[in-house]
DNA sequence: CTCCAGGCGCCTT
DNA sequence: AAGGCGCATGGA
């Protein structure tokens, strides 16, 4: 037997990259940690990745692939992350947040899966969100390839997919109240009366506009997209643990009313307020200590 | 057993 | 404009 004409394996230099954090902290829902490494779908591809040494990502794939920016893009691995916290404020609040989360990144997601994925969040766990978007894969997902002995795992079901649904086989998987936004809004993809490629072209504040014109999306799931799939650097979603973290840090004194902690957050945090909540956000949780990762084992679920 | 979770939509003031 | 409430489901 000859080797593959392309690899099934690629590894990046990187610097200041914490892959278990970047993977785990809820802004992608679909890796699991197993013994073999973090294990997930990207665009419609397994993918296995580890980090063998703290310099080095490595990637491992299913099938061959002749380029490889497309799981690169995913990672985000050629942002310096030194340059995007240099620019935040300084304060001492954020300077805390980023040495003990250093290496936290931001991915860059399918605008589609993240917009769904989020739609799913509305006061749910993590965790919860995570066996949702599970289930709706497993039924409703295309399968992927896997490399051999690993257990089998389906693409993020496209919007077409979703919008064939009725609002019961929505419910089936254990989403509630949120099937019929779901539906609503993989309608509307499907239907082309929003084009979420579209968005890319739009500033900020008319794409987030769009984003909540769909049922379920209020203006923090739009910020969530906006940030994780977009790549907006200025969204700022403010959900309840940044809304925490706020209060307590700059404004301990008095309670902070929804419209001025808003203005406050939309002019402090500067051109990287977006890596500036999700060091806010992580670091939030785990001084609360609660989200650590555990080991998945390789087989049945 | 209660309590509450990366909110949103709708209904009151 | 701003605040309260219900919504499904299942961890903690």
């Amino acid at each position: 037997m000859s080797d593959p004409v392309y690899p099934l394996k690629w590894v990046w230099a990187v610097k200041n990259y914490d892959l278990a954090s970047t993977l785990s902290t809820g802004q992608a829902f679909r890796w699991r940690l197993t013994p073999g490494g973090w294990e997930g779908v990207v665009r419609g591809s397994w993918v296995r990745l580890t980090q063998p040494q703290p310099d080095l990502i490595l990637a491992e794939t299913a099938r061959p692939f002749d380029s490889w920016t497309w799981l690169a893009d995913y990672l985000q691995v050629d942002v310096d992350i030194d340059v995007v916290t240099r620019r935040f404020p300084a304060d001492k609040h954020l300077a805390q947040a980023v040495e003990t989360c250093r290496g936290l990144r931001l991915l860059r997601q399918d605008p589609w899966e993240c917009l769904a994925s989020f739609i799913l969040s509305s006061t749910k766990q993590i965790v919860q969100i995570q066996q949702c978007v599970e289930l709706l894969c497993q039924r409703l997902g295309e399968p992927v390839g896997v490399t051999a002995g690993n257990r089998p795992m389906h693409a993020f079901p496209t919007a077409q997919r979703v919008a064939l649904c009725t609002e019961h086989e929505l419910r089936e998987c254990k989403i509630g109240f949120r099937a019929p936004y779901l539906l609503g809004a993989a309608r509307r993809v499907a239907d082309s009366s929003i084009d979420l490629e579209g968005l890319r072209k739009l500033p900020l504040d008319l794409a987030c506009n769009e984003l909540i014109s769909l049922p379920g999306v209020g203006r923090k799931i739009a910020d969530c997209v906006l940030l994780f799939a977009y790549g907006f650097p200025t969204a700022f979603p403010v959900d309840v643990w940044i809304h925490k973290a706020i209060q307590q840090l700059y404004f301990p004194k008095r309670r902070a009313q929804a419209k001025r902690l808003q203005r406050f957050v939309d002019t402090y945090f500067g051109p990287e307020a977006g890596y500036a909540q999700q060091y806010l956000f992580h670091y939030m949780r785990v001084t609360a200590g609660r989200s650590l990762p555990t080991v998945h084992p390789n087989h049945e679920t």
